[in-house]
DNA sequence: CTGAATTTGTTATAATATAACGTTTGTTAT
DNA sequence: ATAACAAACGTTATATTATAACAAATTCAG
């Protein structure tokens, strides 16, 4: 039966471990920087983790900056519907668990007839600064 | 009183009309490529005009492609609104115009207290192929 | 006209991301 | 255990996307 042993390997949890330690998204090059002294020494590396990392949900890019978040949702296996909420001030971005949000969006329909499979949306605003 | 002309530059009006003749998202080099013709030689060039076209509503940049398309709504002055479908297959992408949907995002207000200036979200999935 | 702001042109470089290779490790079926 | 396959790794080079810095030209309100 082969029950699916998805265990990180070890680049993955090396990347995983300092994004989610972070206080706010991290760029590749940042994370690559972070992680030189355990051993990982190209960006490549790092880029795979990531890819992994995404696919299986356990974190999130945020497009509008090139960065990475740890998913916020412990239901999320894949990440295909995301929300975040990021401030233009102070930089803070947050992944936004909001059921009538996912809901009305997971069951968008326009008149293209179109289904749609995955979304991301981002939210800017100012934060209390 | 000033009545601002808000006329395109010259690089500003050779950049969109590129962008509005495309069928699709353009990327920043290919319309630098498109545009050596016309005198611009430079990416920064593009890029700078790019960002004013941006600023003033006439393009939007779909952040999950790196690329650039014309806005679709005819009353968009200042892009704080958008969304967009993406065909994850022929990478065809459109505006999506949708009066409930603009109207329930702009108005979503989530547990923190932000007020939500702008926003920008891309679904995906797979149109008729 | 004049000063302020915007746009331009140009060179160089920064930041983000992937291609292509061969090797190593992990998993599954026999 | 071991062969076969898939996934992850390491490495070098390179592609792609975007901005810094500076000086000159243009536009525009007063």
């Amino acid at each position: 039966m082969t029950q699916k042993q998805e265990q990180l390997s070890k680049n993955q949890q090396i990347v995983l471990s300092i994004i989610e330690k972070a206080k706010g998204p991290l760029k590749a090059y940042s994370i690559l920087y972070n992680v030189q002294k355990r051993g990982i020494k190209a960006p490549l590396q790092v880029y795979r983790a990531l890819d992994k990392l995404i696919e299986i949900g356990k974190i999130h890019k945020i497009e509008s900056k090139n960065a990475f978040i740890a998913c916020n949702n412990s239901e999320c296996e894949i990440s295909k519907a995301t929300a975040f909420s990021i401030c233009n001030n102070c930089e803070h971005v947050k992944e936004i668990k909001n059921s009538k949000l996912s809901k009305y969006l997971s069951n968008f329909e326009d008149n293209s007839g179109m289904k749609y499979k995955k979304y991301n949306l981002e939210f800017f605003g100012l934060c209390k600064n």
